[in-house]
DNA sequence: GTAGACATGTAACCAGTTACATGATTTC
DNA sequence: GAAATCATGTAACTGGTTACATGTCTAC
């Protein structure tokens, strides 16, 4: 997961450590949270299997393509020389940027189903993946989808029944097991509108046509109203 | 939580680690899933804290309390020599009792508030609390509830602040955002509406009055079906 | 006699965490 | 010159998992 989030932000751009987690932070913070105890020692294990290349000090000042933030440029700035050029060790900051293997290990770590059934993953490794499906080809992409609503349905149908199971005497059982139904529905309601607005503009790619928007999977239709129109327009 | 779950379990009832298991499938197998891997070695590390004892083979035919399922009853009369009595080795099947040592532990797991804010457990310590959470004073428990529902808040708004920040660019990253703000709100929801049920009856308690017989805990009554009015209010 | 459930356990691994050690640079 | 923040890293631990080894008991 964490190798996820590490290779799709640095395909984004060049990043060192520290900078790195700030974003994972910023862009990922809802789902998922990365210590730099794991996370230098995954940049060193990814580097290690050639998913990653460490640009040396001196290139980093201006050839970095880098959409990086502002603050994050101006510091890379200072890092390499500043004004003054040759001085400053730098030796701190190891920048990294991804390579032509890790961006294949990326496409891959995406594509693949794993797990998920266990009901463990609680959709963080869904999210992340999701997080940075546009490196996905949008049929796997309408797969990932699709597994995790096939996935969330097997596990609506368990906690509806597991809401008879508990009996009576239970109460806070009984309710936890209506929370699990709850909130398994709000996601799948979720997962249906984005699935819907995924295959509109799929289908209106290739076809043109037939795209009445009452068809299909809509589980959602009168859902939890997110609120302002169409937020998901690519 | 293994820990908390196993405890809260062995005081309902003397069991094997076989049939432990299988209750805490049945009971909270919506919440967590627990292998043999970590529930024997688990049930060796709570005997060695003293906090359960191991049963010695005779003992198990009769004495044994045990509100335990039916199968489980005939299988552990079954073990115990049936009505022949004398053979039958019985090696295999170690039966917990947990102990006043583990009684102690138990409600001191469950009342300490410990985590929760780092947004890591996603709630599932809470709900392994709250299933075993008749066994805490209703204090404590009114306490459990309000400090999920601070975090539950404090949560709900970085989720909306999440929202706002991922810009247009990221739509995956933003209908995710999107997603963990509707769990986050629901979750409130049915927290919002089981403390306003518990209100009720612990108030009910004092004073003698407003007793009518649907205003108890019966929090399962309505069960499913949240969407009632207002839910949110502080 | 063999398939399958019941039953207990160990070892190796996994994906992360916290706490700590170290040091450069900036800001006041 | 002290505090804050930037920056990288290691070691020990946490709370589990899977896969495996071993064996009993039941039912066919």
């Amino acid at each position: 997961m964490i190798e996820i989030a590490i290779l799709g932000l640095l395909k984004e751009s060049d990043l060192h450590g520290y900078e790195l987690r700030r974003r994972l932070r910023e862009e990922l913070g809802t789902i998922i949270t990365v210590s730099f105890g794991s996370l230098y020692p995954t940049l060193a294990r990814l580097k290690s299997k050639g998913a990653l290349e460490e640009l040396e000090p001196q290139k980093i000042g201006t050839p970095v393509p880098s959409a990086g933030s502002l603050s994050g440029e101006r510091a890379l700035f200072r890092a390499s020389g500043g004004f003054g050029a040759e001085r400053r060790t730098t030796r701190s900051r190891k920048v990294y940027r991804i390579t032509k293997r890790g961006e294949e290990m990326l496409e891959e770590l995406l594509a693949t189903t794993e797990a998920q059934f266990p009901e463990g993953s609680d959709g963080k490794s869904f999210a992340v993946k999701l997080a940075f499906s546009r490196y996905l080809p949008p049929p796997a992409r309408m797969s990932l989808l699709r597994h995790r609503r096939d996935d969330l349905k097997r596990r609506l149908d368990e906690a509806k029944k597991a809401t008879c199971n508990n009996s009576e005497i239970y109460q806070y059982r009984k309710a936890l097991a209506e929370r699990t139904y709850h909130l398994i529905e709000t996601d799948l309601q979720w997962l249906n509108q984005l699935i819907t607005k995924e295959e509109q503009s799929s289908s209106g790619l290739l076809t043109e046509k037939n795209s009445n928007p009452s068809s299909a999977n809509n589980l959602s239709s009168n859902s939890i109203q997110l609120p302002t129109t169409e937020v998901l327009k690519p």
